[in-house]
RNA sequence: CGGGGUAUAGCGCAGUCUGGUAGCGCGUCUGCUUUGGGAGCAGAAGGCCGCAGGUUCGAAUCCUGCUACCCCGACCA
């Protein structure tokens, strides 16, 4: 993408409504845009990382065995009066008519829907298990939005929900979407650790919230040190292996950890002082195991081995990939702005033009462009005419993790600068070399 | 939902107390000079001063009502 033909707002002073950091850098680095109170506008470069973060959750999602399906915004009254949540769910809840006087709402979450659709087509036991999710929008008529989509009330969510016929076969279910997370959270750049959670309005016995550490957090959130150095799955982990995802979910939750409402003050003071942390906390995602609360009152049933009617076993899963966006700022950002993981970069790199005219730099710059992109990358190409300054201010700022830098000074000795956004690490390199460099990483 | 605050150009702000028809910085546009960490000079465009009503010869400014947004707390993916 040439810089020049691409729609991106950079704003040099922060908006004043923004106080957390993530909310200034992606006001600034034109990501997002407020509408209404916790109402955004995702701008082209927004966008762009959330669709990275989308195919990420995606793909550990299907890799896990959950298949993706698309419900609507608007849901119907009627399946929410079934559940009992109609009345239950209180303000949040965006509730409105249409023009038959009908009561619809926009969703908050999904756990209705699903099972309707569940009932409607799954008779047997044969079929389970089963675990179908969507990544989409959700309305929380939040009292206070704030944090732009740190907290907002529009926002996208990755539900997932489980069908299973027992006990024991949900709560495998249960252990793979557990392991799902923490993979899903590691490629995204983040050190994410589970902690038992209050089950709130969604019902159940066995939750857990992923909680990344951030000074901006919203909770105060206490565990063991050691989870700091616990790497996430690898790929080659079996899904299917109950004992395996059992060994997962073990190793994970066997030491102290827990949000406030949660938190065991005499538990974490046995721990020694040295491995105890006390920090504040960002949820990104949350998983319940619930049984048979909506099975029972939907009479979403199947016929087991034995012939007789079962109610499913049933648990939901949500990430939230608007609020990681959010979150994956926090966790990377500088004086200078955002500095993304590879993994969700709006782009792979950024080729900085620092004299644009110049025939010899043009010719390198677009040779660079190219080149890159014949190899598969995506690259933000800034050839617009401004002084190197605002070009180096707008890629930091924007934080693409690797910017080729090209000036006359360099040319004239055949090199151009190979910059590392993350560890500002610069080094000189041929044309050539630069472009292998970084298609070797791929 | 309680408490506090704000609303003036794309963004950040002054002007409001003391009424006289709107200004600064950044950004934008034009031209020239510049070009390795957000350039300089010259010129220009851009505003139902949140909305409605009232007071007044005259309202961004005073009065009344409303709306939106932000912050603190209680609640939440």
């Amino acid at each position: 993408m040439r810089l020049s033909r691409y729609f991106l707002p950079i704003m040099r002073e922060t908006p004043k409504e923004a106080e957390i950091v993530s909310h200034r850098l992606m006001l600034r680095a034109g990501m997002i845009r407020q509408e209404a109170a916790g109402i955004y506008t995702w701008l082209p470069l927004g966008l762009r990382v959330l669709n990275k973060i989308n195919a990420i959750v995606r793909e550990e999602q299907n890799r896990a065995g959950a298949i993706e399906l698309l419900m609507p915004v608007i849901q119907s009254a009627d399946l929410w009066r079934e559940s009992g949540r109609y009345e239950a769910y209180g303000k949040e809840m965006l509730r409105i008519r249409d023009r038959h006087e009908r009561d619809m709402l926009f969703g908050p979450t999904n756990e209705e829907m699903i099972t309707g659709i569940f009932r409607a087509y799954v008779r047997s036991y044969k079929d389970l298990p089963l675990n179908l999710y969507h990544i989409q929008w959700k309305f929380r008529d939040e009292v206070r939005p704030r944090f732009g989509v740190m907290r907002s009330r529009e926002f996208l969510m990755k539900d997932a929900y489980s069908f299973d016929i027992d006990a024991a076969a949900a709560r495998h279910s249960y252990n793979k979407m557990f392991t799902a997370y923490l993979r899903t959270f590691a490629r995204l750049g983040l050190k994410a650790i589970p902690m038992r959670a209050d089950t709130g309005p969604i019902g159940g016995d066995l939750s857990h919230e992923f909680i990344i550490l951030a000074s901006t957090g919203e909770s105060a959130v206490f565990c063991h040190r050691d989870f700091t150095g616990m790497a996430a799955p690898d790929e080659a982990i079996d899904f299917d292996d109950r004992a395996a995802m059992r060994g997962v979910f073990d190793q994970w939750t066997g030491l102290y950890a827990a949000t406030e409402e949660m938190h065991d003050k005499a538990a974490f003071e046995a721990l020694p002082e040295a491995d105890r942390v006390s920090a504040r906390g960002i949820e990104v995602g949350h998983i319940f195991n619930f049984g048979t609360k909506y099975s029972d009152a939907m009479k979403a049933v199947v016929n087991g081995p034995d012939g007789k009617e079962v109610a499913v076993q049933m648990g939901s899963y949500g990430i939230g990939p608007t609020r990681l966006a959010a979150a994956i700022i926090e966790a990377g950002h500088d004086e200078a702005g955002i500095v993304w993981p590879d993994s969700v970069a709006p782009f792979d790199a950024g080729i900085a033009n620092l004299k644009a005219g110049d025939k010899a730099v043009d010719a390198a710059c677009e040779e660079l462009y190219t080149r890159l992109g014949n190899a598969g990358m995506d690259v933000l190409y800034d050839d617009r005419d401004e002084r190197p300054g605002a070009k180096f201010a707008a890629m930091d700022l924007i934080g693409l993790p690797h910017q080729i830098i090209v000036g006359p000074k360099g040319l004239a000795g055949g090199t151009v600068e190979l910059k590392n956004r993350r560890t500002g690490q610069r080094e000189n390199l041929t044309p050539d070399a630069a472009v292998n460099k970084l298609t070797a990483r791929a």
